[in-house]
DNA sequence: GAAATACAAATTGTATACAGATTGTGTTGT
DNA sequence: ACAACACAATCTGTATACAATTTGTATTTC
């Protein structure tokens, strides 16, 4: 199966999403796109018309491809809807998976940690995606899938931060993170239903902890902005 | 905004597939469909890789498009996840919902009743499946929206034959449905969050029901069976 | 007669040229 | 100076022709 210039095209833009490479928002220039990838524009376009059914990208009748926005509204939504989705796919997985899919699993997260201990932010960002996609793969429920994908579109984009530790205290949760990890593995392994939703909720918890703080960090100390102030009227 | 041959291509697309008109499983010709709604192959392409992210049909390399299959397994996996949705979007659509889209809700069961007055049972199925749709978009959840949708897909397939009364017993369940459908809008109405879930619930054990029925019908009585074999044995 | 292969027909994928729509700019008139 | 209109440039949408892939069929070979 030859892998052909569309889905090189398909992947990259992919990850040039899940990455912020490409700012949410931002539009697509199909005449740019179509050089840079080597194809003419109608397949270019069969490309975007796939990214927007995946929710990656949003279409406008005469007006073009926008990488899908991440406004307030839609971040308030997400925080919403995540806990449901996430917990029932991980339920589906702990009973439906295969053993092939195990292994995948069990290799991303290897590749997840090698990613850590060599502080490769967007590599931990995107192997993380892959894992949570994985564990999406093993639940095989059509119907809960495509939520799940635009959930994760949307969580990758946010952990760019949380996968770039600033401080000792952040580079403590990835490491956290990685365990949890680790013990939901083996908690689909043993197909316990009841501790893979616990272990996905506590998992939820730290990242939604880190989304937050980032939505809301700490306040910048007043009295350096003070001393700007004073700086400007002189 | 005017509609364009595109447009009327997509919703009648939509439509026959909803309708089994186009049944499960089978191949979509794109010459014919071009030649039939007077388009040239590439915009006829597009409808399909729109009509693939939203569902309705499964694109395959090299191979065209399919109408999205409903085997077994698939079965199993709608009555698995149809509740949990299904009362998400409900309580969504409670708190979210404006008065326009009250209006259009109530202005869809109008139209399903009366479709139920006048016996129509293509038209049940698709007004009840614009009325759980408009319950989708009250509940503005983008990441819920695409599970619900391929759900409803499922659901109106499947239901061809709940909305085809054959009985008195069935055209009084049809009736239950509707009567359903105006609890809901009261509830919707009143923002009861609670008792949204619980009619939802309900109308969803109600279709579940019938769905049931039609899977796993009653019998033939078996002295028939006998009589036609004896006849083959002649 | 069954299997394999080569060829033909049909179908899908891609490129390019053209048509239609939108946006920005410059000119004209008040 | 501002508003309105017209025109130009740019981008999106569609049609058609061509290339590549798949599938069915017929012929050959064992």
């Amino acid at each position: 199966m030859p892998v052909t210039n569309k889905e090189t095209c398909l992947d990259t833009l992919r990850t040039e999403i899940l990455t912020l490479a490409i700012q949410p928002g931002s539009d697509l220039d199909e005449a740019a796109l179509s050089d840079r990838f080597g194809l003419s524009r109608t397949p270019l376009r069969e490309v975007l018309q796939r990214l927007s059914g995946e929710g990656y990208v949003s279409l406008t009748r005469n007006r073009g491809a926008k990488v899908a926005s991440m406004d307030l509204g839609q971040m308030r939504l997400f925080f919403q809807t995540a806990p449901v989705i996430y917990s029932s796919v991980a339920r589906l997985a702990a009973t439906n998976r295969t053993d092939e899919q195990l292994d995948d699993l069990r290799a991303i997260q290897v590749r997840f940690a090698a990613a850590i201990a060599a502080k490769r932010s967007t590599d931990m960002a995107l192997e993380n995606h892959r894992f949570h996609e994985m564990i999406g793969e093993m639940a095989a429920n059509a119907y809960l899938t495509p939520s799940l994908c635009r959930l994760l579109i949307d969580h990758t984009r946010l952990g760019q931060i949380f996968y770039r530790p600033a401080n000792a205290a952040e580079v403590l949760a990835v490491r956290e993170a990685s365990q949890q990890h680790e013990a939901m593995i083996s908690a689909i392994e043993a197909g316990e239903a009841g501790l893979i939703v616990d272990l996905t909720l506590q998992h939820w918890d730290l990242s939604r902890d880190r989304l937050e703080r980032f939505v809301r960090p700490d306040p910048l100390p007043v009295n350096i902005i003070d001393i700007a102030e004073k700086r400007n009227a002189v």
